[in-house]
DNA sequence: GCTGCAAGTTGAACATGTTCATATTGCTGG
DNA sequence: CCAGCAATATGAACATGTTCAACTTGCAGC
């Protein structure tokens, strides 16, 4: 293994990086993103500007932090829900709406990180490789609330399940951020309705009357995932 | 009807607008969205940096353009198609193949572009009030594609389609974006798949055993149309 | 042709994300 | 306790999108 080339944290390093990163959540939160500037983040945790950028490479990777924060939240809200619920609509909804409700206080810094993140050339990228290790631990968080449903689903279905879920979260996501609706109801009942529809249409799979619609959905969803990449890894 | 508030245009105004525009196309081809400055496409153009601003309000205002321009392009290489073809999904398929194939030129500079644009804050976001022309004309394309076709949709069905089938548009944009295939090879197979499937799904619309599906797809749609923007116009 | 005004043009100035050379601090081996 | 080294801290300097007040141009009406 090779030496850690990262500078080695210490105790007083550790407290500049959680007063600076307090500073930035506190003022992200009272101006929003854009009004954020590091100068004002710096001067909120009484250290230079220079300090800042010493422990966080960019004002990007300043809001990566909280993202996550939020990642351990939500982790951490739906473990019981579970647990306890075995109704597949009612799974699905429960995890989105934990995603929602955990990233709400940080609602108006959410545009820019997706946006970030939206880039092909950020490393960030969820469709990147380098995002391949959280990707599949989203995505196989979905298996788990697929699996732990009694919802009775084909398995080729169900195989492909998982990522077509991660996708709608995604597409969710971004729903929530343009949502300027009072306290984001209208992402809470697209939600409702959606989870519902995806159930039921996923009790049609099986109608003859598809034809080979199934089939071929499902081989198009797993091209796709197998990723745009090309024959680079 | 009020005074236009817009400087007047004159024959010389035109011609730096037109300079300008392009020295900035050139640019962003040569060096990407980024690592084009205002300071570069002033220099190019042979005008000064308070000139640039005179014409354009904003470097993304600059991206705006360009999105009119290649719309433009993606609208001249379509218009023999639609008036030859009639079947559906030929028609969707071309549009898209056209959007792709004109884009393709800037392939390198459009994942930060897209990155710009996914930002809520961006006056260029497709969802926001500014790309609202923009918007009602791409969706109006659709709804040409749609109309001249001869295939059968249910009147509740066609009236949301245009909007669908632009949502679908950008996702494949997003996709494109993303393919390092070489010649972008995927992304061409990816539109042929799905554009048949929508054209089969479409077929399905009417069958009774969909039961109020179809009814709540098309509410959802609607609903999501209407735009998350809250009670401001 | 002269005058005046609106359009066009300019570059300096500003705000802010980022970099960097330098200074300070605090721990560790001796 | 001292020397030295890595971590930490600093603010000036830089790059670049944007603003602005002032200047120039050209045309319409007299």
């Amino acid at each position: 293994m090779l030496t850690n080339v990262q500078p080695q944290r210490t105790k007083r390093g550790e407290n500049s990086r959680a007063v600076i990163f307090n500073a930035a959540l506190e003022l992200f939160q009272e101006r929003g993103y854009d009004a954020t500037t590091m100068r004002a983040i710096a001067a909120r945790a009484g250290v230079s500007l220079g300090s800042s950028y010493h422990y966080f490479a960019s004002k990007e990777h300043l809001v990566l932090e909280f993202y996550r924060h939020t990642h351990d939240l939500q982790r951490a809200a739906i473990g019981s829900l579970l647990e306890r619920e075995r109704d597949l609509s009612a799974r699905i909804r429960g995890v989105i709406r934990a995603l929602v409700v955990t990233c709400e206080p940080f609602h108006s810094v959410a545009g820019s990180i997706f946006s970030t993140v939206a880039n092909p050339s950020s490393p960030l990228n969820p469709f990147g490789p380098t995002a391949k290790p959280l990707r599949d631990e989203v995505i196989g968080l979905y298996a788990d609330v697929v699996k732990g449903s009694i919802a009775k689903i084909p398995a080729d279905v169900a195989a492909e399940l998982p990522l077509l879920l991660w996708l709608y979260q995604m597409g969710i996501l971004y729903f929530w951020i343009l949502d300027k609706s009072p306290g984001r109801l209208r992402t809470l009942e697209v939600i409702d309705q959606t989870t519902d529809l995806i159930v039921r249409l996923l009790s049609l799979a099986n109608l003859p009357v598809l034809g080979g619609s199934r089939r071929r959905v499902l081989a198009l969803v797993r091209s796709i995932a197998e990723g745009s990449h090309g024959p680079a890894a």
